[in-house]
RNA sequence: GGGUCGAUGGUCUAGUGGCUAUGACGCCGCCUUGACGUGGCGGAAAUCGCAGGUUCAAUUCCUGCUCGACCCACCA
């Protein structure tokens, strides 16, 4: 009998990839069914920056999010799994500002928004064509505002719910305005979030400076980095503990230049060891200043304005930018002789996480959503989530607990959503409209006709957008369909799974948190998988700067993405540690991809037959694949999926291409067997072959699809379920034995210089006797 | 400054209070074996980050340190 494989080709093909991902679009194959009487399983994947190339971490994590997607859709659930891109913000005004060589706060804001549109045209959905590559199974690619849909945050209808979101926070009192000391770019314009605000190292002077004291004229020392702050310095501080400034508690300084009078009082504040052991309070300097002035309730002197410049209480520095305002009166200092020496200190500066520059602290009239009196909610939402791992719920516990202040909702910002409100210009009525339209009050009237409180009919509109991060809070309830569908969001809210990076802890999933436990009263999802970061060879961290960033279209190009996605199991779990990659292994791991093929082409060259009586060793591989199966399930329900790969691998490889395929082989081509024990080989090795395509349909669902299309059916693998064993013999625990025999004979002829085909008098043990037929077919034992 | 996590052959990983520490990639040697040389067999290669401690016994438990990652923080 002349056996021929259905596979012809030696190796995968990844040129074939493409034309998979091509068909499983033509036939719908992820089309999100609305309809469904399964069980849902929605996964809000982060919407990654449009305009930024996917890196590799991003290829990392949403080939990981596939596999959940995949996985969950084969335990059979309904996946919703759409995709978004984050076109919202800062960074897409800073790169206009940079294409264009144009300042947004000097151009006029329908322009601005144009020339945005225009760069987000131009750089197109490069993003989207890697994850196409990368085969990510996302129920829709291009159509929008439909369950499974694909958005972009700056969609109207995006918007329309964010500030839908923001009307309802308002109407259950949660949003109020207040004047702030805010952390303000000067050069972004716009106040910002303490989430925003990054810090750098890096040296800076400290200005030991003369001051007086009022009642008994003695000179004093204080020690400063902000000497341009003077004159916004209401109090000076020393500890309570030291012995040197005891004298001093209760009396009074007097600022040199400014000449105001200053308390002089004892607070542990003060590090007796720093500078002079006096610090002087501003307003503001520092987050120390903010909280001291705060506490000790002082009324605050803002020195700075929002354009970055010293005002009219800085006196004579008035109008300088807040650095030359340090260098004059520096120079002022010294020459009235008040400053007596300056020492070098390294420090740590709060910036702006878009501009990198320093940002300061100035007087805001801005709104605010209450979040500070609901931390011990908060906690008690977060501990109802379910963290994969689970030692990663203590990121988001330790940012609650350091919530301080309210959340700054409003930015001075234009490519942004537009923050819903309308003030009468008479009687400064705040008008909130009715949800259900997306509203642009910088440019359109309010939908009322007059003022509610008298009856004016001039209105203002609001010219403030929001913090990008209140578009993005919302992503679960838009693609649970909220504005579409909102029986359908009732009934799957809260969402099942919430993937994303660690350092976005604080920010997207502690504000998705907030407004979730605001608007509905529970947490927003029921699982969180938040992974770690790939990392270079030496374990640091990929950045630009570094010039350590790989770009994943090279090992797409060279590899396929198989292997890239065979790879990104197999390398490690970037559940509980950062992944450091090195991509020359990345060959080796693909190696398993060949292995597989040439396995299914041996497979496939035998008929496919009824399950007959079967022999004892096709009964041991099934039991070895029956407990496979348990594991790998159970790995696939719990995210594991690096131990899902390398299980199967080792299974596939070690234990039934090395020992079984060699055991049956002869008896597979019929020489000196029955025809039934035949056929037991035959249906066996396409029973196992079958599951362990399934098993690994999530991690490499091109081949796996391929083959299966080739060899079983016309419809694809990704439309059965995992596999479910009903067979067992009880005869798992002889793997061990057979590897040692087999591996034992093959050393022997190896030690005797024996081809492996040449006859040996060897015995088979007693234990293993109930393979024996085969053994002996197998090693031409005589 | 504080917290969390990590560190196992050249590389990536498994693992445990106790015989000669798992597997893979790479490397070296040998081998056509009716799917696969992108294969098979064999081999070399690790004082399990460093220094102490607990214990009869530690890679595994404890302490300190170094390095890396992330987060937090009020040192003017």
């Amino acid at each position: 009998m002349d056996f021929q494989p259905k596979l012809k080709e030696k190796q995968w093909d990844k040129s074939i990839e493409q034309k998979m991902f091509k068909k499983w679009q033509e036939e719908g194959l992820y089309k999100f069914d609305k309809k469904s009487k399964k069980p849902l399983y929605s996964i809000d994947t982060p919407p990654p920056y449009v305009n930024t190339p996917i890196h590799i971490g991003h290829a990392y994590t949403y080939v990981w999010q596939d596999i959940m997607a995949r996985s969950r859709r084969m335990m059979g659930f309904n996946v919703l799994f759409p995709i978004g891109l984050d076109k919202n913000g800062l960074p897409i005004e800073v790169m206009a500002e940079k294409i264009f060589n144009i300042k947004m706060h000097e151009t006029p804001r329908e322009e601005f928004i144009a020339k945005c549109k225009e760069m987000l045209e131009k750089a197109g959905d490069a993003s989207l064509d890697s994850f196409k590559r990368l085969g990510l199974s996302c129920n829709e690619w291009q159509v929008k505002y439909e369950l499974g849909g694909r958005y972009d945050t700056d969609d109207p209808e995006y918007r329309r719910l964010t500030q839908e979101t923001f009307i309802q926070l308002w109407r259950k009192g949660l949003i109020y305005e207040d004047v702030k000391p805010t952390n303000y770019c000067p050069v972004c314009g716009t106040a910002i979030a303490d989430a925003e605000v990054e810090y750098k190292e890096g040296k800076t002077k400290l200005n030991y400076i003369k001051f007086k004291v009022k009642e008994t004229n003695e000179e004093i020392i204080i020690a400063t980095t902000r000497p341009e702050l003077l004159c916004s310095c209401k109090i000076i501080l020393f500890n309570p503990e030291d012995q040197r400034y005891k004298h001093l508690n209760g009396k009074h300084a007097i600022v040199p230049i400014y000449g105001q009078e200053v308390e002089i009082r004892a607070h542990p504040y003060a590090k007796p060891e720093f500078g002079s052991g006096l610090v002087m309070i501003c307003s503001f300097g520092d987050y120390g200043d903010v909280r001291l002035l705060r506490e000790l309730n002082i009324e605050p002197t803002y020195a700075i304005n929002t354009d970055g410049r010293m005002n009219e209480n800085a006196g004579m520095l008035k109008g300088f930018l807040v650095a030359d305002a340090r260098k004059a009166i520096i120079a002022e200092l010294q020459e009235r002789d008040l400053l007596v020496k300056q020492e070098e200190i390294d420090h740590r500066e709060p910036i702006c996480w878009r501009s990198k520059n320093p940002i300061e602290f100035v007087a805001l009239k801005e709104f605010y959503l209450k979040q500070v009196e609901f931390i011990p909610q908060l906690l008690d939402a977060a501990n109802k989530m379910n963290f994969f791992a689970p030692e990663s719920k203590q990121i988001l516990i330790d940012w609650i607990n350091s919530v301080s202040i309210d959340w700054v909702l409003t930015r001075r910002r234009y490519y942004g959503t537009e923050v819903p409100l309308w003030y009468c210009k008479k009687c400064n009525y705040i008008y909130v409209p009715d949800p259900g339209k997306y509203y642009q009050p910088w440019k359109e009237k309010p939908p009322i006709e007059k003022c509610p409180n008298c009856g004016s009919k001039e209105f203002v509109g609001e010219q403030r957008t929001f913090d990008t991060w209140f578009d993005s809070s919302s992503s679960e309830v838009y693609i649970l369909g909220y504005l579409w569908d909102k029986k359908f969001f009732e009934k799957h809210f809260p969402c099942s799974m919430r993937p994303q990076g660690k350092e976005i802890v604080r920010n997207w999933l502690y504000y998705t948190l907030l407004k979730s436990l605001h608007l509905y009263g529970k947490p927003p999802f029921k699982e969180c998988w938040i992974h770690m970061h790939v990392v270079d060879e030496k374990g640091e961290k990929m950045s630009k700067s570094l010039g350590n960033v790989i770009d994943p279209h090279e090992i797409l190009d060279k590899y396929g993405a198989e292997a890239f996605r065979i790879w990104s199991c197999l390398e490690g779990d970037i559940t509980h540690g950062d992944i450091r990659c090195s991509f020359n292994r990345i060959e080796g791991t693909s190696k398993f991809l060949t292995k597989l093929w040439n396995i299914a082409r041996f497979v496939s060259s035998f008929p496919q037959v009824e399950k007959t009586e079967l022999t004892d060793t096709d009964k041991w591989i099934i039991d070895e694949l029956y407990l496979l199966v348990e594991r790998v399930k159970n790995n696939y329900k719990n995210y594991e999926f690096s131990d899902a790969a390398n299980d199967i691998r080792n299974f596939v490889w070690n234990v039934f291409a090395s020992h079984y395929l060699e055991m049956i082989k002869v008896r597979a081509y019929g020489q000196g067997f029955s025809e039934k024990e035949q056929k037991s080989a035959w249906f066996t090795v396409h029973f196992v072959l079958k599951n362990v395509l399934k098993l690994l349909a999530p991690i490499i669902p091109f081949m796996t699809d391929y083959i299966w299309r080739e060899v079983y059916d016309k419809e694809s693998i990704h439309k059965q379920e995992l596999p479910e064993i009903n067979y067992r013999f009880g005869l798992e625990n002889y793997t061990q034995k057979i590897i040692e025999f087999n591996s034992a004979v093959w050393k022997e002829k190896k030690d005797k210089g024996l081809s492996l085909k040449a006859e040996i008098a060897i015995k088979v043990p007693e234990e293993l006797k109930m393979f024996k037929k085969d053994l002996v077919k197998m090693h031409n034992i005589i």
